[in-house]
DNA sequence: CGGTGCGTTGACATTTCTCAACTGTTGTGG
DNA sequence: CCACAACAGTTGAGAAATGTCAACGCACCG
């Protein structure tokens, strides 16, 4: 039978959300839990898709390695997210190479003969994956929109003003889901240029800084800057 | 009855290719032919979507509106293609707006509330979208990855060695689909240093460029540009 | 402890942008 | 058909942003 955690997260899912208990098992039955440690590879640039995944906890970066052995990251993701259904439902082979980021990282792993068996056989699984691939399109849309953001100060501000928060207005607390390397890396700029513009935004008082966490003192003018209304801050 | 022009156009979709005609023929009954001049507005970000475009003749951008005023354009597209299915499937609104870049700019519209009608009834459809979807997917992720190259050689290296190209080995000709405008916006640099990558280029004998067309006369180190391997050329 | 790697800071090099001037093309109205 | 305006494209000079390199503190882990 399938293992009930499995079924729970699949259950869980944008895609599966509002499919019948029935598809679920199907699905279920080619998937299974897995466990990896920080730094653990998931599966490389060019491998064949054999399947999908899930995150139930931990996190997963998406990247691709460039010729001269530096790499660029794609996507990061957290609980709760899926990747490389793309590649399960149209391509042989995985466009990017995946790791996990945390210690440990729980995954669902979803088979994509099972998966590519129930999607062919049933058309409220394709109809659900239409949905979830449209706002995967919006979310990368954005992402080169920030991309595309004439200096470093807009793409941060830009990003934080993007970011899950909590707290009330005036003291908003924005957590930063990976390393400041890696933010930078995702805002395509180096440490050392995010590092400065946190301390500049910081003497300032526009916000607050401390590791894993970023305080918003002055929203207005993190929006301003994301809109490009300034030099740089 | 249908318009075959509109038929016509369907038929030769990637998303369509494979449908049968009598499914093409309840779309084509909710599409109608169109045609811009250059610089007209097909639809604004923020629009309520009720229809999605097919190319068949000029070319369409798509661009988003900063505060300050200035547009950035997310993708530039051609004869052949579409856009806007996402916004017809699951967002209620365009994400983004719509120009004409040419003159005449020939289009299909094909009526949401029809289109959603058919998607709706019938499994073949949707799976047909799946497979388009992630395609689309996929050429964001690679739009990403050249945003994210270091510098402008790099992304305009990146850009020209994966546009389809004419020509011998040693006499690759690259045909640019916009103005050097255009295209320095969508490579994130201004016009002024694309003039001079293309002006440097040429000194040395690795491109030779003339309006509207690249031609490139030694790939190699082209390649080794995109690929970060040499400072910026 | 000692090592490893992140984050910070400073000094400096390089890239890229900005501003301004100029050219050539195109399209328009007289 | 010409004069002219409008605009893409080019070039130069100087300014600003960002990257590179190097050094250091600090936390975390074995």
């Amino acid at each position: 039978m399938t293992d009930p955690v499995v079924l729970e997260t699949l259950s869980s899912l944008p895609h599966f959300r509002l499919l019948e208990r029935e598809l679920l098992e199907q699905i279920g039955a080619g998937s299974r839990a897995r466990r990896f440690a920080s730094g653990e590879i998931l599966f490389r640039e060019g491998d064949p898709s054999r399947a999908f995944f899930a995150i139930r906890a931990g996190g997963v970066k998406l990247y691709r390695s460039t010729r001269d052995g530096r790499e660029q990251v794609v996507h990061t993701l957290g609980p709760g997210q899926t990747f490389a259904e793309a590649a399960v439902l149209n391509l042989r082979r995985y466009p990017a190479s995946a790791m996990a980021t945390e210690d440990p990282t729980e995954l669902i792993e979803v088979g994509g003969e099972t998966f590519l068996r129930v999607f062919r056989g049933d058309p409220r699984l394709s109809a659900a994956m239409v949905g979830s691939l449209c706002m995967r399109l919006l979310s990368l849309v954005e992402r080169v929109e920030e991309l595309t953001l004439v200096n470093s100060g807009a793409r941060l501000a830009h990003y934080l003003s993007r970011q899950p928060s909590t707290g009330p207005p005036g003291k908003v607390v924005v957590g930063l889901p990976m390393s400041k390397k890696d933010l930078a890396a995702h805002l395509s700029m180096t440490p050392e240029t995010l590092s400065r513009l946190l301390r500049r935004w910081h003497d300032r008082r526009w916000i607050e800084s401390d590791r894993g966490s970023v305080t918003i003192l002055d929203g207005t003018r993190l929006l301003a800057l994301a809109n490009g209304e300034e030099s740089s801050g």
